[in-house]
Formats: C-alpha cells, sequence, structure tokens
RNA sequence: GCCCCCGUAGCUCAGGGGAUAGAGCAACGGUUUCCUAAACCGUGAGCCGCAGGUUCGAAUCCUGCCGGGGGCACCA
C-alpha cells in the first residue's frame, strides 16, 4: 500500500529489481511500528530470497545500490532481516499539509468504490417498542459503514425495514388498545411503561380508529426522533407490509420456483437453501397457507436489487448470524448473486452500571432505552464509545464509566484537540495574524520532531480511511482519531503556534489547519461533535 | 450435537504475515509568568488461553483442545 500524497516507491523498486538483474515482484509496503525504521517499508528482499538463493540483506543491498531515489525520499537504508527501509525528504511533509488543507472535506475520499451503488440495511427494529443500546450500536456502526463506503465514491443508501403486519404488530396494537381501555395487556402482549405512555398519547390525541396503526405509526415516529437526535438518519423506510401488498411475496416464490430452487413438501412450500450452503432448507409457505417471514425476507432483497443497487449490505447483531447462510443461499437462487450480498455481524453490547448489569426486558419494563442513555451520557459519548471498538467485540458499556466526563473517556481527549485548535484560531485571529496561503506557506520551517510526527500522523488518514472502508471496521477511524489528537496535543505542548517568528508562525498555522481539516473528517465519519470550545 | 464471536499488561481494549507486542484506565513521581493542565513527560507491569502445523518470519494464517458469550423454529 502506497498512498497518493506519497512518492512512488514501488515503481523506484521494482526499476531496481530490474537493473540488478532480479526478478520482478509487486512490492509490498508498510508503515514500519518504529520511528528509526523510516516512512515505508518494503520486504521484498526477504520475499526473494529463497528463490534467487542468496541471503535477503544481500539482496537488499543490491536493490538499494541499484535504485534512483525517487522524488520526496530523503533517503533508504537496509536494516534488520533484510528490511528496505525509506525516509521520506522534508518537501513530501510539506506535501502532506498542502494536500490536506486543499482537499478539504475531500480529504481521505477515494474513488476506488466509484460507480457502486449500495445499500445499507440497518437497525430495522420493529416499531413495537423503544430502541435500546444494541440498536445503538448498529445505528451508529451502520451509519459509519455507510458513511466509510460514501468516501470511497460509492453511492449509499441508509435503509431501516421493519414489519408493520403480522403476528407482533397485532400483539402490540392490542396490548395499546387494552392499555386504553384501562385494562392490562394480554398474557404474551407488550407490557412496558412505554405502553401505557403510547395509549395516553394516543387519547390525547383523539385517536379513536384503527388504533393499531396509529400505535405504530406512534412508535415509529419516537424511534426516528431517538436516532435523529443520535445524528443517524435513514433515506429509506422499508415496511413488509408493501411486499404483501404489491403482490411481491407471491412473485418472489415464483421467481424462485422457476429458477429452480422451490418444493413442496407436507403441505409447505419450501427453498432448497441447503444445497446452496445453508444448514437445511427453509419454509416460504407455511402448511396454513401463509407464508413466513423468510419468504418477506427474499421479496425484499429482490425488490432491492431491482431497484438497482450492485451491492447489499446487511448490518445484523450477532444473534442473527444464523441468517448468513440462507440469506447468502437467496441471494443465489434469487440470482441477485451471493458477491452482490454482504453480512456483517456485530457482538451484543451489555449494559451495567457502575460495574452492576442493568437488565434490558421489554416485558418487565425494566428496559433502559436508547433515549434514556442518550440522556444521561450524550450522543457524542455514546457514538463515540459503541463506536471504538471492534465490532467483533463484546462491549460492556458502563454508564457510570462513559458519563464521567471527565479524561478517563477517549471521547473527550479527541474532542479536546478539536477545541484547543478552534482556541489557536481564535488567538491568531486577535494577534492579526495573515497567514497567506499553504502554497505560500513557509512549510519547511516546520522540522521540530512534534510537527514532523503531527504531518505523518495526518499523512496517514486516506489509508486509514481505506482500510476502515475496505474491513467496514469504524473502530479504525475511531483509533485513528486518537492517534492524531495524541500527536496534535504533543505538538501543542512543544511548539507555540502564534508567536512573534512570523515566518514559523504562518508554517504552524498551516499545519494547524490541516490537522483540523483531517480530525474534522475523521470526527464526521464518526459522527461525532468537533467542538470549538470545552 | 452443529454454527458464529471472543481469549493480548491488574482492568478495558488496539494490533493490515515482519524488526524491541502497543494505548487508555488504575498505581507512583514530575511539568503551568506562554494559543484551554479534559494536556504533556517519566516509572513499573506480558509463556499474546494451550498444543501442533504452514512460512525465511506467526499475537496475526490452518487444525485440534480448553475457557467465556451468542445462535439453532412450518416464531416474527
Amino acid at each position: 500500500m502506497s498512498p497518493e500524497s506519497s512518492p512512488d516507491l514501488a515503481t523506484a523498486v521494482r526499476t531496481a529489481l530490474a537493473s540488478a538483474g532480479l526478478p520482478d515482484r509487486d512490492p509490498a509496503f508498510e508503515r514500519p511500528r518504529q520511528r528509526e525504521h523510516g516512512d515505508w517499508s518494503t520486504n521484498v528482499a526477504m520475499t526473494l530470497a529463497k528463490s534467487v538463493g542468496k541471503p535477503p540483506r544481500q539482496i537488499a543491498d543490491e536493490v538499494v545500490a541499484a535504485m534512483a531515489l525517487p522524488a520526496g525520499v530523503a533517503g533508504v537504508e537496509v536494516a534488520g532481516p533484510g528490511f528496505i527501509n525509506f525516509r521520506l525528504a522534508q518537501d513530501a511533509f510539506a506535501g502532506i499539509v498542502r494536500a490536506a488543507v486543499a482537499a478539504g472535506q475531500a480529504w481521505g475520499r477515494t474513488d476506488h468504490g466509484a460507480g457502486r451503488r449500495v445499500n445499507v440495511e440497518f437497525v430495522s427494529a420493529n416499531p413495537t417498542g423503544p430502541i435500546h443500546v444494541g440498536h445503538g450500536r448498529q445505528a451508529a456502526l451502520g451509519d459509519a459503514i455507510a458513511g466509510l463506503l460514501e468516501a470511497t465514491g460509492a453511492a449509499v443508501t441508509r435503509e431501516y425495514y421493519f414489519n408493520d403486519a403480522g403476528v407482533q404488530m397485532r400483539k402490540f396494537g392490542q396490548s395499546v388498545t387494552a392499555a386504553m381501555a384501562g385494562e392490562d395487556p394480554p398474557e404474551d402482549g407488550y407490557h412496558g411503561a412505554y405502553i401505557t405512555e403510547l395509549a395516553d398519547d394516543l387519547r390525547r390525541a383523539g385517536v379513536e380508529d384503527n388504533l393499531q396503526e396509529a400505535a405504530y405509526q406512534r412508535m415509529l415516529e419516537r424511534i426516528t426522533a431517538t436516532l435523529e437526535r443520535f445524528g443517524v438518519r435513514f433515506d429509506v423506510f422499508f415496511g413488509e407490509r408493501a411486499l404483501h401488498r404489491s403482490g411481491a411475496l407471491e412473485e418472489a416464490v415464483e421467481h424462485l420456483r422457476a429458477a429452480g430452487h422451490v418444493y413442496e413438501s407436507e403441505g409447505a412450500v419450501w427453498l432448497a437453501t441447503a444445497a446452496l450452503g445453508d444448514d437445511k432448507d427453509r419454509v416460504l409457505v407455511k402448511a396454513d397457507g401463509e407464508p413466513t417471514y423468510f419468504a418477506a425476507d427474499c421479496a425484499y432483497m429482490i425488490d432491492k436489487a431491482a431497484r438497482g443497487f450492485s451491492d447489499l449490505v446487511y448490518v445484523l447483531g450477532s444473534d442473527h448470524h444464523g441468517y448468513i447462510g440462507r440469506m447468502l443461499a437467496v441471494a443465489e437462487a434469487s440470482g441477485v448473486g451471493r458477491e452482490h450480498v454482504e453480512i456483517i455481524i456485530h457482538q451484543f453490547v451489555n449494559l451495567f452500571r457502575d460495574q452492576e448489569a442493568v437488565r434490558m426486558s421489554k416485558r418487565t419494563g425494566e428496559i433502559v432505552t436508547f433515549d434514556e442513555l442518550i440522556d444521561e451520557v450524550g450522543a457524542d459519548a455514546a457514538r463515540y464509545t459503541l463506536l471504538r471498538f471492534s465490532p467483533d467485540t463484546t462491549i460492556d458499556f458502563d454508564i457510570a464509566e462513559v458519563v464521567r466526563a471527565d479524561k478517563d473517556n477517549p471521547v473527550y481527549y479527541v474532542q479536546y484537540s478539536s477545541a484547543r485548535i478552534a482556541g489557536i484560531m481564535r488567538t491568531a485571529t486577535e494577534r492579526g495574524v495573515e497567514p497567506g496561503t499553504v502554497d505560500e506557506a513557509p512549510l519547511h520551517l516546520l522540522e521540530h520532531e512534534a510537527e514532523r510526527e503531527l504531518v505523518r500522523r495526518i499523512g496517514r488518514w486516506p489509508e486509514v480511511v481505506t482500510l476502515a472502508a475496505d474491513e467496514r471496521a469504524p473502530h479504525r477511524v475511531a483509533r485513528y482519531a486518537e492517534d492524531l489528537a495524541e500527536g496534535f496535543h504533543k505538538f501543542y505542548t512543544d511548539c507555540q503556534v502564534v508567536s512573534d517568528d512570523a515566518e514559523l508562525t504562518r508554517a504552524r498555522y498551516w499545519l494547524v489547519v490541516a490537522a483540523r481539516q483531517t480530525l474534522a473528517n475523521a470526527l464526521g465519519l464518526l459522527g461525532v461533535s468537533a467542538p470549538e470550545r470545552m
């Protein structure tokens, strides 16, 4: 990997391989962990050692001897078992600052996903109750993944699928109806305090007809409002009922039958998914003639593909991991294509308060809703905490810990760097600094180790975006933001930006602008604000 | 029984086949006439769950085992 803002090391190495009479090879580059090892490193010599029959260090020496240093590279050396390490020249550092400033909001964006039309479906909680922290994780994750895909040039639609037909909706309607009549909900109905709240709402609004419909609309509004407050907005809310009404379910079954994957057994209609990698076959239409939820899933996938999406991404909780096999089977059976369907599974969130587990149960009503959680910890802290861990990690979310708005919480560490930058900008304005343009700025004056390290970290941003997008791993953005903030705080401690030295002030001013832009872009992808003051 | 995720410092977690495995918190010590000390600097702390395998090289890939969490429907 070698980002556009870096010198063309790959070509230099390949040319050197050729003139040293060594076999051609596309060299892999990496960022050395240790700073002494330079800015970029390649292991080509080691990978060639066996086939060439020479020790890796000797090969590395030959490559280096035959190499013409590309522009922007100050030095190259052989180290360790045979690494070839490159050190960037000062003008490369200036180039990074200029690139970041010039690109602005687009800094870090690429076009390697251009032309793709991606549907990202997430949250998709049924509107029979308020969403909880698990949905919150999915909201944060799905939105961030969507944003990352957009950063690769893809056109993304954020979609929310919900069940507005069927048994659960009926039970929900009955529960609210009972509450309005002052009665207890049915035994197998919904019980939480929100049901009586909802009933009160509807009574105040004078709703009398079609209570079930009104209740679920109201619930969906509440969920939407919660997500909105969390900074997550959907392009499409898709109700299952539309599939029933349009006849899409029957069409889907016939479509799959025509493709030769449907059979009947024991009075039911089955989809032969086992032959396509699923654990077992699945029922589409029950013996009583009712289509299953799975049939709707099939119709829905076909509908999405028909809407012109090239890629269908599903973000689901780990309890849905069993869906992977059947959904990919549907993708293949329906002709959508399994390579166009991607299922991202995330682990659960356990809620604690001072190390004590908070029980979440819709039945008992002892549920901490996501709304309440945001009330307590704030949208930024909640979102950041839910995003800084890998989707594969179970999160133990301790409310008391996250709400503690002190140094304990990394979100403040990152946001504080934003506030400090804003402070510098205010000072620069007050003292009448005239920064000129970044192109004229004397960036060669940025020689302090803290300055160079900050530039290095800024320069890594495009790689981070690409990697995070390709791995669907927003936590890499969060971890990077912490790294960048650290680089900034060290710079801030060591280097006074606004000083009597007008030239140095200009150079540092633009470095800070580059840092601010990078930080803003990273926090923007995470949906976390970059405050001007704290 | 089968499937998925996890196991790395006292705690919570990063770690894209590479070089001396990192960060935050917690503990201890230091830094402010100067753009916000929600910061910075320093100290201690590790058979990367265990055992094999692949590789020039494994925390990372493969297999098995142990431990923790979750899932298996003609429910939605």
